[in-house]
Parts: structure tokens; sequence; C-alpha cells
DNA sequence: CTCGTGGAGTGTTACGTATAACGTGCTCCG
DNA sequence: CGGAGCACGTTATACGTAACACTCCACGAG
């Protein structure tokens, strides 16, 4: 009525309300104690609602010199894990006012172009999951934004935070659960990624099995497929001795291996017990239902995205002020047993898993 | 070295190239045909380089009046198939120099609260995905943005454009598929949720079973879960005489279907057909392999953006120039075949399905 | 010789916001 | 009674970029 087709700044705000632009700013950022009188106040919160008044983020970022916005650097989106990582990111964000922009990283298929490019959006800061080290490099390059990292190596890196699952401890806890229903010739599919987070899955079992006196784990990589899965499992359970048990560093593994499983002929968890890790919701839709780790994937984003705020509103004080140089913060991990483990073929039932 | 801590500006551009900012602009925005001598361009671009200098975005949006930032409505980037459309969005975003900021709609878990506070980037123009006319109602009232509708009822919108995907076709695809294998007997798991692309799921599949001469298929509403589809099958199942084939709204339907009829006694596909939609990853997963609907996610949510981008070019011109008011594109699916389904019980095999 | 034309640049301004700096009156207390 | 302090505001400025409006000069046509 009043403008004209365009979005209507603080100043229209201001001539409508009878103050200065100036005014409108203290008001409505909530600064006005002591500074405009109530009255005044409201007059300018009823003319800002009357004409459908929104800060113009551009401005408001170019004056303030922070944009309120992340980058989430993922490798996919597609995978289930990641899509809550980032609700969980955007959840936490959003309750701060601030926004979440994604980036594929360059382990994906795209083109390895420069995240920061690509994200049109300036950025305050950097919460990257499950990278390898050379794509790290790759954001050192790109500025020195406050960097957190997700479920990744803490050593060499100048992040300001990392958030980690207890992923080593999960997997103790799938071996523990295996050893305990009288498992002894476990085997591995690994997935074929070179990423912190599965190089400590393979340590973790490798450990706990010699701890437990058995001889190590026969191991295979795979793709991170359903199908990759599946070639690995009939490559190990193809072996002699046949290993009675198939530890996967993924559901998605695990769904492969039950399916190759089954293709020799074999029963699940009766003649081959078969675990993951996610509890992606795969693991339910699943006959048998798979065992698996439960992640705290949204969990972890939202630490992440915490951490990140804590980074953000500690700059600008160049000493160490509180805590050590790079916080870590770790997150524990649950085995959910279903019915894909069982105990071993030939062997008495004994009491207890786990 | 020599800049203080801070980004780089464009002045300090111009200040080590010995040019004027104004010049810098020109260079580094390729604009400089006969503006700006090849010798200094090139001084330009060294200093750029340089100096690690990036644009201020934030600047720029503010003098353009253009953010290069597209919202995008999902109800769930959990859902493989929104994950899968973010993609296509994204990728073709990236190419045009766009970024892409996700919004859960209201029908999430999440407090129903104003896309445009919560995502605090400015936006140039949103693509709204699977949208009940609620949720809309809120979006019309963000102002006057251009909108791309995904997968969404035509009518009664201001869209710009809406790409949609041939689901109406996909289910015929369905009901021919197991007409043609024999069954007669034909029950729906429909989806729990008021969308257009469930309901013209429901009318396609109820218009394809009439005009092939069957009795309307029995229907059960159900949450978009495994959990939802194994207890509609349930219900389903208990039916006299008992429905030959299962068809579901989406593959999560399915798999809690083809795990409900295990549960009964009954063998998929021989006792049982069940076909999916979407075709998820756990389509493969499952055992049998889903017969399911392919749909084109990535191509869809591409589409969306160009769609979305050809709008905001077309900015400015307040008549209808090119084409109509609102363009519809569909885009074509693909059924599937794979081992959910057989021919029904107690019957000859007749050749060909389809 | 004058005028037009186009190349090569620069000065300046505006985008919309947040805030520092600067007034006003007015009250209250030493 | 003379400020000091407070309540209430306004003016002015800066953030970094893009682009309009100029200037200046060389050169060729008339």
């Amino acid at each position: 009525m009043t403008s004209d087709r365009s979005r209507p700044t603080s100043r229209d705000v201001a001539r409508a309300a009878g103050v200065s632009q100036a005014a409108v700013s203290l008001v409505l950022r909530g600064k006005w104690r002591g500074r405009v009188s109530p009255g005044k106040a409201e007059a300018v919160r009823a003319a800002a609602r009357e004409l459908g008044y929104r800060p113009n983020q551009a401005a408001r970022s170019l004056r303030l010199g922070r944009t309120r916005t992340a980058l989430l650097v993922v490798p996919a989106l597609t995978n289930e894990f990641f899509a809550r990582l980032h609700a969980g990111t955007a959840r936490v964000a959003a309750e701060h006012g601030f926004g979440v922009v994604l980036y594929p990283s360059p382990e994906g298929v795209g083109p390895a172009r420069d995240p920061f490019d690509s994200a049109s959006a300036a950025l305050d800061g950097v919460i990257a999951s499950s990278m390898a080290s050379e794509a790290l490099a790759a954001l050192h390059a790109g500025g020195d934004l406050p960097l957190v990292m997700l479920d990744s190596e803490p050593e060499r890196t100048r992040a300001a935070a990392t958030v980690n699952l207890d992923i080593a401890d999960g997997m103790r806890q799938v071996a523990a659960h295996l050893l305990g229903l009288g498992h002894r010739r476990l085997a591995h599919i690994f997935a074929d990624v070179d990423s912190w987070t599965f190089r400590v899955r393979a340590k973790a079992l490798a450990a706990a099995v010699r701890a437990a006196g058995c001889e190590p784990p026969l191991a295979r990589p795979a793709a991170l497929t359903v199908a990759g899965g599946m070639r690995a499992a009939r490559d190990l359970l193809a072996a002699d001795p046949r290993p009675t048990a198939l530890v996967c560093d993924d559901d998605l593994l695990a769904a492969g291996a039950c399916k190759a499983a089954r293709r020799l002929g074999l029963r699940v968890p009766e003649d081959v017990s078969v675990t993951g890790f996610d509890d992606l919701s795969l693991a339910t839709a699943l006959e048998p239902e798979l065992t698996t780790v439960r992640l705290p994937a949204e969990e972890a984003g939202a630490a992440g995205m915490r951490a990140l705020l804590a980074a953000l509103g500690a700059t600008g004080v160049p000493g160490g002020a509180q805590g050590g140089p790079a916080e870590v913060t770790t997150l524990p991990v649950a085995l959910t047993v279903r019915g894909s483990t069982a105990p071993p073929p030939d062997t008495p039932a004994r009491p207890g898993g786990r």
C-alpha cells in the first residue's frame, strides 16, 4: 500500500513509526533499555509488523562482519548417517539464528572444487566430518575460519575442537558380544575408505580379538555399498575353516553380507552371525534385524555446532583462554543386539552375550 | 605479510596493482573488454592471486540485491529420496555459483518456525517439495520470492514452475505388472501423509484396477516407516479372501510388508507379491530384492533448480513473457522388476508381466 | 582546425544495517 | 545554584562491492 513493490527497509519502518532509523535498529535488536521510550518502542514494533519488515541479512552481515552461516562438509548426504549429522547441526544452528550450508567433500564424485567458491554464502566457520587428510589440506587453504572436526583424527589438525564418537568402544562391544556367544573365528568386512573412523574400527576389533586369545580376524575391504558387502562376504565365507561371524564396518555392508550368506545356503544367524555399524533404518528393515552399533549422529552434529558456536564466541582473543587449545569430546555409542547374531553352530548354547 | 590480519578487500588489491578499486571490480568480474588495458588487467589478477583475495559475498549481495542462494524445503533429509533431490539441486546450483540452504518443512517434528527467519541467509528463491497446502500458505506469507514446486499439486499455487514425477504412470506400471502376472486381489498400503504425491498414487492404482475389471483394492494407511508398513500389512493379510499382492506407497512400507508377511508364515513372492516405490538403496538390500518404481530424484532436483534459475533470470519483466504463467515439467519414471513379485499362488504361470 | 569517437581509467555514490558520537532537556544532590 | 547524571533520541559513518558518470587523451574524418 505505502511501499513501492520492494521489501521495506528499516528506514521505511522508521518513517512509519515517526522515529529515526537508528531507533528502529535499537528497538528491533532489543538494545533499547534506557535509549528509547516504551511507547515509541512499541510503535516501532507495530510498524515493523505492519509493513512485514525483515532485516536485510546481507547488509547486516556486511556491517557485523559475521554471516551467521556455517559450512558442513560431508562425503554424501544420501548416507543416512550424514543426513542425521546434518539434522543435528541444523537444529542447533537454527536455535542460534545460524544457517548451515552443505558441501559434499572432494572424496565424492563431483569435481574437487573450492568449497569456499562453491558456497556462495560467506562463512563464519566450518564443520568437517570424516575427512581424509588430503581434503583437510584443501580446507586449510581456505582461510583461517574456525574449524570443528567430527569423527576424525584428533591430531595434526588446526581444529578448534573435535567431536568424536567412541567408535573403538563400539567395536569392542561388538567383539565382546560375539566372543561371549562363543564365536572364535571372526572375519571383518571393512570399508574401502581411507578414513580415521574405519581405521579405528579395524584396530579395535583386532585388539579385542587378540586380547581374547583368538587368531586375528580375516579381513576384506569392500566398497561402502550392499553389493560391496556381498562380494567381500562371498570371499570370506569361502575360507576354510569358515568364519562363524562377519563383523561389518557399516549396516550396508552387513546387508550385503547377509545376502551373500544366504546365496551360499547359509542361514543368518544359525550358521553365521553378522553385525553392522551405524544403526541405519535399514537395520530394522532386514530380516533378521541387524545387531549393530547405534551412533548418536544427531547428537554428534549438535555437539559439533555447539563447539563451533563456542569457538566463534571466543574469537578475537588470541591467547588460549579457557581449556586446552583443541578440546576433544567423545560421545558414547551403544551396541544394539537384534536377531542377526547367535551362538556359532556346533556349540552348546552358553549363557550371556556381552 | 602486508595485510593486517583481516581478509584483503578489493581496495587492497587495487593498491597492490596500482589501479583503482573500480578497475579491480571490472577485471575480476570479467567486464573489462575495452575498459582496462590487458597489461593492467593481468596485474590485477596477479595481485588478487598474491593476496588470496576473495570477494566479500555479503557486500556483493547488498550491492546487487541478489544473494545467489535458494531455499530447499523438504520434509526430512534422512529420507534418501529427499537427499537425492537435494543433491540434484545443489549440483546445478553450484554450476551457477548458487548455494542451497535447507529447511525442514513444518510437517516435520520441529517447531513450525518461519523458514525465512530460520534461514539466516537472504534468499533469491524457494524450491518446495511435497508440501501440504497448509505449509504452502506459510511460505506464501514469506514474501514474493520466486517459487518452484517439486512433486506437488500444480493447481492453485503461485509457483513460477512445477516439476513433477509421473507418479500416476508409475503406479499404472505397477498395476499392469501385477495384473499381467495374474493377480486379481490387490491391496494398497498408503502413506499416512496428506500430500499430493500420495493422493495420486491411490487414485492411479484404483483407476487401473477398476479398468481391469477387478474389485477395488483394499487399502490401509500407514506411518511412513518399516513398522508402519508391518502393522498395515498384518491387517490386510488377515482379510478373507487374502490379497495376493501388496502395493506399497514407499520402499520402507514394502520392507515392513515383507517382514509382516513372513511373520505370518507367508513367503514373498510365492505366497504374496509386494511392490515398493522410490527405489531406495533399501530395495536391493532386502531379500528378495524389491520390485519398485525408480524415481529420478536427482534429475527432479536439478530440473527444479534450473527452473528456478530461469525464473530468476526473467525477473523484472512483469508481463508474461515466454510461455504460460506456470510451466509444468513431468519426468518419466520406470518400474524396476526384481524378486518380490511373482504370479499369485494356485495359478498356472502365464507368459509375461507387463 | 574542429569535432566526434572510442579506449583507458578514476571518483563517487548507493545498497541497508549497526553503532559510536553527539545533543537535548530534566531531575537531583552537594 | 551549578553541574552531574540520566532518559531519550538523532546524526553521521563505515562495512566492501558494483556501476554510473565523468575526465583525459589520441586519432581520424570533415
